[in-house]
DNA sequence: GCATGATCATGC
DNA sequence: GCATGATCATGC
């Protein structure tokens, strides 16, 4: 920005930041941008001049509350320890609001935090309190049209708090292990800690007990949290059903383990048996999922603070032989998408590096019939498994259907294609996802070559059918190399 | 028994 | 009607 001729051609009028030293002062102001539009608040017209770089957040900053732009480690306004953030929401399928991205904090100083505690780290001492400017993104317009449609202060409750302390901790137990360059979003459920800066590798920093430099990460509150807080908090929507009814339970154990003693209680029962146990009488197709969250106190299929974590809940079942039956599916890939992605903002590489997991584990009896559960364990990739394997496995099905090199076979009415198989990898591999229609498979030769041609991104070959979905599946034998060792005796 | 392709069941 | 998670079916 220093460098920025321009930049120094606006003229700011006095700083007016006393007139903000209590929380009610920065609200009503806040309140005031409700109902307008970027360009209606942006005085100093940054959105509208040429070569000024700058975002909403810019026009909040400086024709809202009239102060100059820092990044300071202190909050934006210090004696109400209130800090200013504007964030973006985006409407779902369903028309719904919800957070078009995670907001973004301050960047984690490696070599300072190591030190910290909660109380005293940089993350508490900024963003105990956020005053949210929330405007609503528009696609394919201008950010200048965006509209303001929220302004609501936020602190955090305290059951928020609780697993936010936890998140913050397993961060920096990262650092202090000297592993601050294997830190993942997906690591925590709230709380995360992002990339930031243009490109991975221009933004490497020292960190206390490695010598290997990490990517510079910031702390952020995660999208699916924040899609929450923005629907309860701020334009109050109705509370889930909780898993954790009374917060004294989060003072002995993390959320994680909370959850993971409550399935452990019933370790070894069989699926009758919890069946008969919680009332259930029909037998749906995820009756193993159902009967969990019925050990967790959850009467329909949505917990809170699973949801707030967009932790994704899967059933894991193991054969009498001691081996997963079945690979795990993703949901399916756009072909288009994927080739127009590169790894680092893939659909499918973000989805593993930003996501927690919930596994709950069942085993087949010897006599290969009786399902008894195991119990519950919390996972996300390692951070090896995603940049090596699964980045290769990505890597090759991306190059297929850029290159065109996707190519099928017909064979006894099934279509064979070229994709990274199971065999290929230890990891990772492509399969079909979803319906397949072959009507007219029968009439195609053998090694068609399938290209991208539709106007959606869809293959299309010829007689004009759809070419089946497919997906990005992780391998059995992976997943039960991850699974704790009390799974796997 | 495993690898691969095909299909089912549910919920939005 | 389709996406998604889960599971089935077949051939080697």
């Amino acid at each position: 920005m220093s460098d920025n001729g321009s930049y120094k051609k606006i003229v700011y009028p006095e700083q007016k930041e006393n007139l903000f030293v209590t929380k009610e002062a920065i609200l009503s102001c806040g309140r005031t941008a409700i109902g307008k539009t970027v360009k209606e608040l942006d005085k100093y017209r940054r959105l509208a001049t040429d070569g000024i770089k700058g975002g909403v957040g810019h026009v909040i900053e400086e024709s809202l509350y009239g102060y100059h732009i820092n990044s300071d480690s202190e909050p934006d306004f210090p004696e109400a320890g209130v800090e200013l953030k504007t964030t973006g929401v985006v409407r779902d399928r369903n028309n719904i609001y919800k957070a078009k991205e995670r907001l973004a904090l301050n960047i984690i100083n490696y070599m300072k935090e190591v030190d910290a505690t909660f109380e005293t780290s940089s993350f508490w001492h900024k963003n105990r309190t956020l005053m949210l400017i929330i405007y609503e993104y528009l696609k394919n317009r201008p950010n200048t049209d965006f509209p303001i449609v929220a302004a609501e202060l936020f602190s955090y409750p305290v059951e928020d708090l609780y697993i936010i302390r936890d998140d913050w901790a397993k961060i920096v137990a990262k650092i202090r292990a000297g592993k601050a360059h294997e830190i993942s979003e997906g690591d925590t459920l709230y709380l995360g800690a992002c990339t930031k800066g243009a490109t991975a590798e221009k933004s490497l920093r020292q960190q206390p007990l490695s010598d290997i430099k990490a990517k510079q990460r910031a702390y952020c509150l995660k999208q699916q949290y924040m899609t929450y807080i923005i629907r309860t908090h701020v334009f109050h929507e109705k509370l889930g059903e909780r898993i954790v009814s009374d917060v004294k339970s989060l003072q002995k154990k993390t959320f994680e383990q909370y959850v993971v003693s409550r399935l452990d209680a019933y370790k070894g029962k069989t699926v009758d048996e919890l069946k008969a146990e919680f009332g259930v009488t029909t037998k749906p197709k995820n009756l193993e999922s159902l009967l969990s969250f019925r050990i967790l106190g959850i009467k329909g299929n949505k917990a809170e603070e699973l949801e707030k974590a967009g932790v994704v809940v899967k059933t894991i079942r193991i054969g009498k032989n001691g081996k997963i039956k079945e690979n795990m599916s993703f949901p399916a890939f756009r072909y288009r998408e994927l080739a127009d992605e590169t790894w680092e903002d893939s659909t499918f590489g973000e989805y593993l590096r930003d996501t927690r997991f919930l596994f709950i584990v069942y085993k087949y009896d010897s006599d290969g019939k009786t399902l008894r559960l195991l119990g519950g364990q919390f996972w996300n990739i390692p951070y090896s498994d995603l940049e090596g394997n699964v980045k290769e496995v990505w890597e090759e099905t991306r190059a297929i259907i850029k290159e065109g090199r996707l190519t099928v076979n017909i064979v006894k009415g099934t279509l064979q294609n070229n994709f990274p198989k199971q065999t290929d990898n230890p990891v990772s591999h492509v399969r079909p996802h979803g319906q397949t229609r072959l009507g007219s498979v029968n009439l195609l030769p053998e090694g068609t070559r399938v290209n991208i041609e539709s106007s959606d991104g869809s293959f299309v070959w010829p007689y004009e059918d759809k070419f089946p979905n497919h997906c990005f599946w992780l391998n059995n034998s992976y997943i039960l190399s991850q699974l704790d060792e009390r799974f796997r005796r």
